[in-house]
DNA sequence: TGTACATCAGTGAACGCGCGTTCACTGATGTAC
DNA sequence: TGTACATCAGTGAACGCGCGTTCACTGATGTAC
């Protein structure tokens, strides 16, 4: 199915990965096209050979980002329902763990960005939009009994704003506030929601 | 009690004004010292006779937006109190309400800037920290009975988490975004928690 | 299998622009007598 | 009340730096015969 990457092809993932831990790290503009070449092993030169735009490559990392963080907390979420518990439960831990508090950079894009993407040009928006609708979906799935995608958002909501706020406060208050979240996640939703 | 402000006094609470509004709107790194003169009716030049440095003005226009807000959503959380309800209830309707999700501009600091937080200069930073604790006392406040600061906390970040997810999805999405949040919070705390 | 040539991926210098910061200067305000 | 001078708030030009983008060029890879 898979035809062997091209060295141009190999060179553009390259680019798009690290620009995905880039502007989760570092915010839309705070690495440069220069540094990303750079860590990506080549000169900035060559960019424009693999984008029309600077923006153009913001949108495929955050498709990368997303698809990444997604995959892995999946991944994460599986080993976790082996040792017992609910998928959600699961879910919440991963997300709302410590670790993913101090590592921003292969972290959820959304918490890594979100009050940003509302100043950024549409083709960039437009792809933030695709971001919060995929990780609706996967906390909506992860739900038990058949929740609407209604309590899913505002879920998502509640872990998205809170694994901003610890990363703000960190520390022991950051690491408080997390696991209050999950307590309060995890006990609300133990059990199908009646309607 | 206060002294009448000189003229130099004058010129720079409207400059703290100008940037309290403009980081809101455009983030931490979107307008520029030059413009904030500009519209704070002033030449750039005169801006290191008001301050030590950008980050020096950034950190009293976060402390100014805080207040602001906190002060406006009190008012109006007081006006609503009046026609009946919670104080939690008109605190929810108020910050959750389409016209919030609309204005960043004169809304909430922490959900106008919060994933860019993170990414400061410490005395940013430490800001940031004082502007998010300020919020969970107010919500703090206004949660029926004596609601403690971690479900205090946990509020807060659904409110802010949610305010930004629907500022990202806009129109249909975001106002149905708002609405279930709120109908979720006042449902949930319409009495005063049980422990 | 070997040679000649075309295409491809990447290089590195340069351009133009915006921004934070500095500084010599000016006009207005306030004070001393 | 009026004049001379000092201080103060603000002006506008300039500096240095970083960044997105362009472009002529180079070395490597692939293809034709």
């Amino acid at each position: 199915m898979s035809v062997s990457p091209s060295r141009k092809e190999l060179s553009h993932a390259r680019i798009v990965d690290v620009a995905s831990r880039a502007i989760r790290r570092a915010g839309y503009r705070g690495v440069g096209v220069a540094d990303i070449m750079k860590e990506a092993g080549l000169t900035h030169g060559g960019f424009y050979a693999h984008f029309d735009s600077r923006d153009a490559l913001v949108v495929e990392a955050m498709a990368k980002a997303g698809q990444d963080n997604i995959a892995s907390l999946t991944k994460v979420v599986e080993r976790r329902l082996i040792q017992g518990g609910t998928r959600f439960q699961a879910l919440v831990e991963t997300y709302l763990h410590e670790t993913h508090m101090e590592r921003t950079e292969d972290g959820c894009i959304i918490a890594a960005l979100s009050s940003e993407m509302t100043r950024q040009e549409d083709v960039v928006r437009d792809e933030a939009r695709r971001r919060v609708d995929a990780m609706v979906s996967m906390v909506q799935a992860a739900l038990p009994g058949a929740a609407d995608e209604g309590e899913a958002a505002v879920v998502t909501a509640t872990m998205v704003g809170a694994l901003q706020l610890a990363r703000t406060l960190g520390g022991k208050a950051g690491r408080s506030l997390l696991a209050q979240t999950r307590q309060t996640l995890i006990e609300r939703h133990k059990h199908a929601t009646h309607h």
